[in-house]
DNA sequence: ATATAGATCTCGTCA
DNA sequence: TGACGAGGTCTATAT
């Protein structure tokens, strides 16, 4: 595809509001939270109707380059020698970010305005996870009394929050994978915090950690601590159609 | 474009190891590590040459749905009355994730074999700010003395690591942003370790922060456990550049 | 705008 | 392979 072509193509298009996909060889330098350089080669980039770019190489789920929506973006020509390119110049206000992208080739070009007002429906996340305890907090312990979940409170984001029949107070820090150190600091934070600001014993606040596993240094930790650990899968509910059905759903 | 004759051309772009770009009208399921349903809507997807696909709506810098490298895709044909469709069956054994993309139009289609060797290089990681203060340790104090970097040590995960005249050993936690509660007690941890490792005194040991900035809540945290923070900026080199040249390379 | 934490995080690295 | 930490993380949410 000639540049000149595409380069009135890109522009019409990026001005319409519509999202555009091209195949290129190009050359891109970043620079703006980080710096990067990127060499010679071939690669899908993406233009989004928000005016987010993204610069995709033959592998890898990430983008090797981006720019963040509302960006501007120029194209101009550059001179290299005798032969002419193209320069997309990418800048964003708000990052202070700034993506150069020279283009050297162009192998094909599509663009389109997509209508899409379609929002993702997730089951299974941490969110999920802390609303099945706090219906079911047996999952937890046979005593345990869920008061509240995922609130933003003064002693910070505490995922399940209750008690114990014993008096306790219990905090309970939920993962959807494997905790780790991460997680049971966190939830040492949250510990810590209560005693602090309720003013009881350290004894009577006691911390779980509610994941499908837990890392064996991380258990460690935890029973430094004196936090126990309980196994709990995020709930879900179309699993079993992945094994019986040729489609996870009939749509 | 006819379901048919995209479905050939599909097929034999991702038997081939091409990348390839289209757009159509869809809806989606996932389930694996989550579960999510997407209704039918304009999306630009792609299936990358390592069969990573991505579903790309309109507007946002991340896939709405997606799949991970080496999951195997198979095009199937469905009927919903009397009409035909295609179905993008996904799949990756390693994850358990399934995605099935219901295509119900196709408006285009574009593949290539992309041939890129190119690494990205990246200037201004938090390893580049642990190696600036190693080289220049006065950005730490005038009387730090680094001793290592990057280590993977039986205390852990140190970024630098070093000593004062005092006789102090001194850790240095790096962070690219605003430091908050999750660096402090990163290094708190490390701090920890150390003490319990070597068995030293904990006021010998001095844990730091080396950030652009701390949040105020994290700044308490840090005096509370005795901690500094030295306001540290990731090194960069072509800043210059944004403001004084066309482009921020001359490639 | 800043702060906090989750994510189908992704990616690299090391034991 | 699992564990661990960084990321130009991105995204959502609350203050």
């Amino acid at each position: 595809m000639k540049l000149d072509e595409f380069r009135l193509s890109l522009e019409k298009s990026i001005s319409a509001g519509e999202t555009t996909s091209f195949f290129c060889r190009c050359r891109i330098a970043y620079s703006g939270r980080a710096e990067a350089e990127l060499g010679e080669g071939e690669r899908l980039i993406i233009i989004k109707a928000d005016k987010a770019v993204l610069v995709h190489q033959p592998e890898g789920s990430s983008p090797v380059n981006y720019m963040k929506p509302d960006s501007t973006i120029d194209v101009m020509e550059t001179k290299e020698g005798n032969k002419k390119f193209l320069v997309l110049k990418c800048y964003n206000q708000k990052f202070k970010d700034y993506l150069d992208v020279l283009i050297t080739k162009v192998y094909s070009f599509s663009s389109h305005k997509l209508e899409d007002g379609g929002k993702l429906v997730l089951m299974g996340s941490e969110k999920d996870m802390s609303d099945m305890i706090k219906n079911n907090p047996v999952l937890i312990s046979k005593d345990f009394s869920p008061l509240s979940r995922e609130e933003h409170t003064k002693f910070g984001f505490i995922d399940v929050f209750g008690h114990d029949k014993k008096g306790n107070l219990v905090i309970v820090e939920c993962k959807r994978y494997t905790a780790g150190f991460d997680a049971v600091q966190q939830l040492r934070r949250y510990v810590e915090k209560i005693v602090e600001l309720k003013g009881v014993d350290k004894k009577k606040v006691k911390g779980v950690i509610a994941a499908p596993s837990i890392a064996k240094n991380a258990s460690e930790m935890m029973e430094k601590w004196g936090f126990s650990f309980v196994s709990v899968t995020p709930p879900k509910r179309l699993e079993k159609f992945n094994r019986d059905q040729k489609s996870i759903s009939d749509f």
